[in-house]
DNA sequence: GCAAATTAATGATTTATTCAAG
DNA sequence: CTTGAATAAATCATTAATTTGC
């Protein structure tokens, strides 16, 4: 092995186990003078130059990092799994993970005045209400509630929308809207985990949206 | 407890039973239509707004990213202390942790030939020699060593290096330069680990630089 | 036991970062 | 390259827990 004209430095054993002991004692990034004292004693053991001994140390710690580093997100993944595990016992509240699986839908608004009361409203506005799609990013976004009304005949879309001012959460003519465009029905409180047949099947094996 | 006044809101135990086993079924961000849900049915617990129902799945995620993120870093700082306790059994190798502890150095440059021969000297410049301190960082400055001699006397620095060619690794005009200001010695092996008398005992207890 | 004082949790807000569309 | 939406991170502020002296 590693012949007179070998273009590439190849440590020997002892070389490479005094290197790893240098490494484990915490030398990482040795200065120049480390790296010629270190060369200097492992030319002892064989032709070696600085430069083998900077890149060594160099390519040591990044692998090392790199190792590291899968072996943490490895870890993680398996927490992430475990959890999944844990959905699959909870897969009754699966059902919230979906938007647009009911065409049943109760809201209620919380709106700040002087004397801080809160407004409940519910409607049914099955099958053409449809609700902007996405995730809520703000608190506004959350309560503002813009939805659309598609009449099925006409096919005309409707804009509505909750007015809330920004940061303010005053809300504006809801009962107007809200009576004008839902057919408004007595108050009553929605199963969390409504199970439609259509999925209760499935429900139990699938994943979560990321 | 949660007055009617109060500024903001505090979940009840129900509210926030339904909410984490909401959170651990996999939901994160829900959407709009997501938390009008939720909001309505844990209004039946007690006083909730849309907002609480954003925030609160906010800010679990994010502490719960925190938690997760603080476990990984202390496992770090575990695993480098473990390093650091096997360093205090290898001590021996610690010298080779701080420059200029001692006077005496020996170099050792390879340079690359057709014939990939191996060059070595060393000098001994006590106490004029300054080496240019930190680590390498490059291979070129692994071997170019550079260094200024300060004559006491004169108080005057001589700048001196060994010059490779980038990537090169041709030294140049070694011997004339390394002659004209190092006393050169005949070649001897260091030991790697060399003691100084006035660091012995220390060095068994000392912490190695971060 | 209990109430003031201190600390830890956590709700609410603001700021920074990322990423994709134009 | 700029802009805007979405997200994450950092921070502020209030409440719940806890400690402490009596």
């Amino acid at each position: 092995m590693s012949p007179a004209g070998s273009s590439r430095w190849s440590p020997t054993t002892e070389q490479l186990m005094i290197l790893e002991e240098l490494y484990r004692s915490g030398i990482r990034t040795p200065s120049a003078s480390q790296i010629q004292q270190i060369t200097t004693h492992l030319s002892f053991y064989g032709r070696i130059e600085g430069k083998n001994v900077f890149y060594w140390f160099q390519n040591h710690k990044a692998r090392d990092r790199q190792k590291l580093r899968r072996k943490l997100t490895k870890q993680l993944q398996l927490q992430q799994q475990q959890q999944q595990q844990q959905f699959q016992l909870h897969h009754h509240c699966q059902q919230l993970n979906q938007d647009h699986i009911t065409n049943h839908f109760v809201g209620s608004f919380g709106y700040s005045t002087a004397r801080s009361t809160t407004h409940d409203f519910s409607f049914f506005n099955s099958p053409s209400l449809i609700f902007q799609g996405g995730a809520a990013n703000t608190p506004e976004q959350a309560l503002s509630c813009k939805w659309n009304v598609q009449n099925p005949q006409s096919n005309l879309v409707e804009n509505k929308e909750m007015a809330f001012c920004n940061y303010g959460w005053t809300l504006v003519d809801v009962d107007n809207q809200a009576s004008s465009c839902c057919t408004t029905r007595p108050l009553k409180t929605l199963d969390l985990f409504p199970l439609t047949t259509t999925r209760i099947n499935e429900d139990c094996t699938a994943t979560p949206p990321k």
